[in-house]
RNA sequence: GCCCCGGUAGCCCAGCGGUAGAGGCAGUGGUCUCAAACACCAUCCAGCGUGGGUUCGAAUCCCACCCGGGGCACCA
């Protein structure tokens, strides 16, 4: 395409003053570097750097805070998919700014992480060469869109100006603990409160210590139980092929990196953690404030997994008991086996010496003794990938402990199993087994030939032998069976009463209580890169954890040569994380006073993860330049602070795609609660309204191997099929990129049509919310509405000005403030595409009446402002206005022309159409019902049939139902 | 397997109880042109995924199913 002279080019050389390539891309520079020149979009803060005391008072303004999702500067350049998310956000900023708002746009750089150290080591080239080289490239492209950004407030999260202060927040993280009695829900303090509260007295010291009693290294190792950031060996996903520790959220459901697609392995390492679980029950509660797609609400409160059930001890043995979590205490009484984790600690002490007698051969596992059969099944679990156990999932495995329990209600014995569909990291990591009512334990029931007792009566047909059933019976709504004994009945009662029943008897007796347990893991932060935010944290000799003063902030990454990660073979379970910062001696080892004098200490090596940057940049956009905190607290709360139409506070609209559901928005959130929680925030959310766009996708065209082929070259043969160098293709669909060979450069609209065209079309497409296919052929509608828009107002032949002077007559008010009215409701909803059919409605009703009067041309030229704002700019300018139309009234519709003056009224006789009139928009039900019934056609289409019903809805309907 | 979202003209999409069509692309015919491209004018095209139900009336509300996209998936 690209290679074919643009058409447009051509005419635009032959006819000067026509709007083509050529014309529009002198304005769009020109009204480009206009802006930039005078800081068109520079939104004023109330106080600091960003004052202006110019703007007046800005408080009593109305903000508006618009964000889109941190981009990654990518070094492969953007694709017309890309900037179709800015675009949305740039028109409703645009129409925000001409509804009277201060309107705070800009665009940062999420830019440390994994692709760019890749991406760097591939190269040869340091990752900040690269980085920076690749942000570069894409503000020019996006300056090309002409995107109404604040250039000033646009911060990178490599610039150590800003991670300086992502370092501070992990301090003021680090050095807080959530205490659960504060407030409603509990939230974070200082640690020092609590190290304050050790000291006195006032909170007794776990295990029975005196405070001033513990070294160092004991108080660390006590206090690490509580803060809120803190170092632990724990299990986490281990993937070697990257070479680093990945969170829960960055491996897939089939136990690989979701970037690589590496094996990843489960293995106990020292890293750091968040405590993000202390927020649970918040991070649900707080949804309620929130206007954001309900989809992604449910996915972060499935995601965080709030369950209320019970602890139940199960007493096994002499004197220690298995705690157990289930959310269905109500079926204590069919509870007719147990299972441990097989990383559960209480294997070994409740392992006899011999398998008990009559053991079933089944459950020893081939093994002589308990111990053996234990050993090997543990050994077999842990040898297994997330991958393999993924895949093994629908065997049930297992074996028996050789130990019984007892079943605290019904008193029998209950054999106790190992099996790996129990997990160590959720609940207790140990369950009671219902088979009867639960999918999983009915399966391992039936594979292990264990007994089955019904205790919730079928209610679907099937009988209450449990011997006689496909699957369990697992329904809510029903009533208890079976479950009685002396001083317990949970008979007849409904499953919700049973679960209340039950939790009350078991806490009576002392032997369980009600509990919420939740999904939600804390947050694996630590990584093994180079490329990221080093952590103020440094080691003493005795290997006692110092943090650093907020004077000694920023941490900056070292500049070194080898900057590459560890990585391993991907199959390679034994491998161990290193970190690259540990190579180099000279910045690890460091000289510094941190109050007991100048010592040595050993800097802390990992990294923090991509996501800590993006964790709280809406704050620093707020603030950019302020030296002295990590936002003004004046400025936050102008901007973010809880008003009546945003109970939680947070930014006014927040655009990006659903693929950050969980991860990001989950994060984002958990940091911007801990800094309201210490009194550095106002607002408790950091994003009010969120918005996911749709995805562009693209045809792609594979030939007879399989083989994507350019899309570009393709032709379309008159029946339909696709033809690439005379060779048959097959088109498919599929995401936009350089790999499926479909991308479309944003740079290419722009140069054939002017970044107008492109916006326009990629707000014309369909709904923001909507994935839909881009096709280049489409894109001339819009540049040809465009055209029409100008020659209505600029005489193509001369580049005069062709409005007229006159007072627009009726039926152009009419259809003109239509459109005012239409439009305006289709901007502030993010309905651009149809804002952008109405536009064109209007202009070619004005290309129809011949001649624009300069009173409409000015409104419909104000209109198209958000979305093509460069042509309407000169447009503004050529009809004699001085300066930018940015902050000019959008237009307001007189509800006296916004209705027709007469509309078609239809008449049917049982649902059919019989008739149509012209009626008045004022018409009555009663007048219209009689003009109905008088008109000739009605009455001869009725004939001889009664009239059974009229029903009138004026003034669009009439339907007459006879017979 | 479970949970979301979507199926309207050849294509992208409006309409979301009351005439199936706002807008765009493509197609067809014409104007312009020596021809063509561009542009302009005109025009063709679907009964709304399928099957039931509610209603005077259903693309629109309800139920079931089919197809496409996304999410979750031994979480006790």
């Amino acid at each position: 395409m690209s290679e074919t002279t643009p058409a447009a080019a051509e005419a635009a050389a032959t006819e000067p003053f026509r709007y083509g390539a050529t014309l529009a891309a002198e304005i769009e520079s020109r009204w480009q570097d206009i802006w930039e020149k005078e800081g068109t979009f520079n939104a004023p803060n109330p106080a600091g750097a960003l004052a202006d005391p110019a703007a007046g008072d800005v408080v009593s303004k109305p903000h508006s805070f618009i964000m889109d999702m941190f981009p990654y500067p990518s070094g492969a350049g953007l694709h017309v998919g890309h900037p179709l998310g800015y675009i949305a956000t740039d028109v409703y900023a645009r129409y925000q700014r001409m509804t009277g708002h201060n309107v705070l746009h800009t665009l940062g750089y999420d830019a440390f992480g994994l692709p760019a150290e890749q991406h760097a080591v591939a190269t040869g080239q340091h990752p900040r060469i690269t980085t920076e080289a690749a942000m570069a490239n894409m503000r020019q492209q996006l300056r090309r869109l002409g995107l109404g950004h604040d250039p000033r407030r646009s911060i990178a999260t490599i610039d150590p100006e800003y991670y300086r202060w992502t370092q501070w927040i992990f301090l003021q993280i680090f050095n807080s603990w959530y205490d659960q009695e504060a407030g409603e829900g509990g939230k974070a303090r200082p640690i020092a409160e609590l190290i304050a509260q050790f000291e006195s007295g006032e909170r007794e010291v776990p295990g029975g210590g005196v405070w001033a009693e513990l070294s160092a290294a004991e108080r660390e190792e006590l206090l690490g139980e509580y803060r809120l950031a803190y170092s632990k060996e724990v299990p986490v996903n281990w993937c070697p092929g990257l070479g680093t520790v990945l969170a829960n959220e960055e491996v897939t459901a089939d136990g690989r990196s979701e970037r690589g697609n590496f094996p990843v392995f489960k293995s106990n390492l020292r890293q750091w953690m968040m405590r993000i679980t202390a927020y649970s029950d918040r991070l649900i509660a707080d949804l309620d404030l929130l206007d954001w797609p309900e989809a992604i609400k449910l996915q972060q409160r499935n995601w965080i997994g709030r369950s209320e059930g019970a602890r139940v001890d199960f007493a096994v043995g002499s004197g220690s008991a298995i705690t157990v979590f289930t959310t269905r205490p109500d079926t204590l009484f069919g509870a007719t086996y147990m299972v441990l984790a097989p990383e559960h600690a209480l294997v070994d002490s409740i392992v006899p010496a011999a398998w008990p007698a009559e053991t079933h051969e089944d459950w020893k596992g081939g093994a002589a003794t308990p111990a053996e059969a234990v050993a090997a099944y543990r050994a077999e679990a842990a040898a297994k990938s997330d991958v393999e156990r993924q895949v093994d999932a629908k065997v049930k495995t297992g074996v028996f402990t050789g130990a019984y329990a007892t079943n605290p209600v019904s008193g029998e014995p209950v054999p106790v199993f190992v099996a790996d569909y129990v997990l160590m990291g959720y609940g207790t990591g140990a369950i009671m087994a219902v088979p009867a009512h639960d999918h999983r334990d009915f399966a391992f029931a039936r594979a292990f030939a264990l007994p089955m007792r019904c205790v919730v009566q079928p209610t679907d047909g099937r009988t209450d032998d449990p011997s006689t059933w496909d699957d369990a019976f697992d329904t809510y709504d029903s009533v208890i069976v079976n479950s009685a004994h002396d001083d317990l009945s949970l008979d007849g009662l409904s499953v919700v009463e049973a679960k209340a029943a039950a939790t009350e008897w078991l806490a009576g007796q002392g032997i369980g209580e009600g509990t919420v347990n939740y999904r939600l893991r804390d947050w694996l932060f630590s990584r093994q890169r180079y490329w990221g935010e080093p952590f103020p944290i440094v080691y003493d000799a005795d290997g006692v954890m110092h943090a650093l003063p907020e004077s000694m902030l920023p941490v900056e990454v070292p500049v070194v040569e080898d900057y590459s990660p560890h990585t391993y073979d991907p199959f390679d379970s034994t491998s161990s994380p290193k970190t690259p910062l540990s190579r180099n001696e000279d910045w690890v080892n460091v000289e510094l006073d941190l109050g007991d004098g100048v010592q040595t200490y050993r800097r802390e090596t990992n990294t923090m993860p991509n996501w800590a940057g993006s964790c709280w940049y809406e704050l620093r956009y707020i603030d950019p330049a302020n030296g002295e905190k990590v936002v003004d607290p004046a400025n936050e709360q102008y901007w973010l602070g809880p008003t009546a139409q945003k109970p939680g506070g947070g930014a006014d609209l927040y655009v990006g795609g659903a693929e950050h559901a969980v991860l990001h928005l989950l994060y984002a959130r958990f940091w911007h609660k801990v800094l309201h929680d210490l009194g550095h925030v106002s607002s408790v959310e950091p994003f009010h309204k969120l918005f996911n766009q749709g995805m562009i996708t693209a045809d792609v065209y594979r030939d007879e191997r399989g083989f994507p082929v350019p899309a570009a070259e393709v032709e379309e043969s008159g029946d339909g099929r696709y033809f690439w160098n005379g060779e048959a293709v097959k088109r498919e669909a599929g995401k936009m990129g350089k790999s499926l060979k479909n991308a479309v450069a944003p740079d290419e609209i722009a140069d054939e049509y002017g970044a107008d065209t492109l916006r326009l079309y990629e707000m014309s497409m369909g709904p923001l919310d909507v994935s839909r296919p881009w096709d280049t052929r489409a894109v001339v509608g819009s540049y040809r509405f465009l055209q029409r828009l100008w020659r209505n107002i600029v005489s193509e032949a001369t580049g005069e000005l062709v409005v007229t002077e006159e007072e627009p007559d009726e039926a152009t008010l009419r259809a003109l403030h239509k459109a005012i009215d239409g439009i305006r409701g289709d901007m502030a909803g993010l309905r651009f595409n149809t804002a952008v059919a109405k536009a064109i409605e209007l202009n070619n009703f004005l290309v129809k009446r011949g001649s624009t009067p300069r009173s409409v041309a000015e409104q419909i030229v104000l209109m198209v402002a958000p979305l093509a704002p460069h042509i309407a700019e000169e447009l503004w300018r050529r009809l004699g206005h001085d300066g930018t139309l940015t902050y000019t009234d959008y237009p307001v519709a007189d509800p006296a022309y916004a209705v027709a003056e007469a509309v078609t009224c239809v008449i049917q006789i049982k649902g059919k159409v019989k008739a149509r009139l012209e009626v008045s928009p004022a018409i009555t039900d009663a007048e219209l019902e009689a003009l109905a019934m008088a008109d000739p056609a009605v009455v001869a289409a009725i004939g001889d049939a009664p009239v059974r019903k009229v029903i009138a809805r004026a003034p669009k309907l009439v339907n007459i139902v006879t017979g």
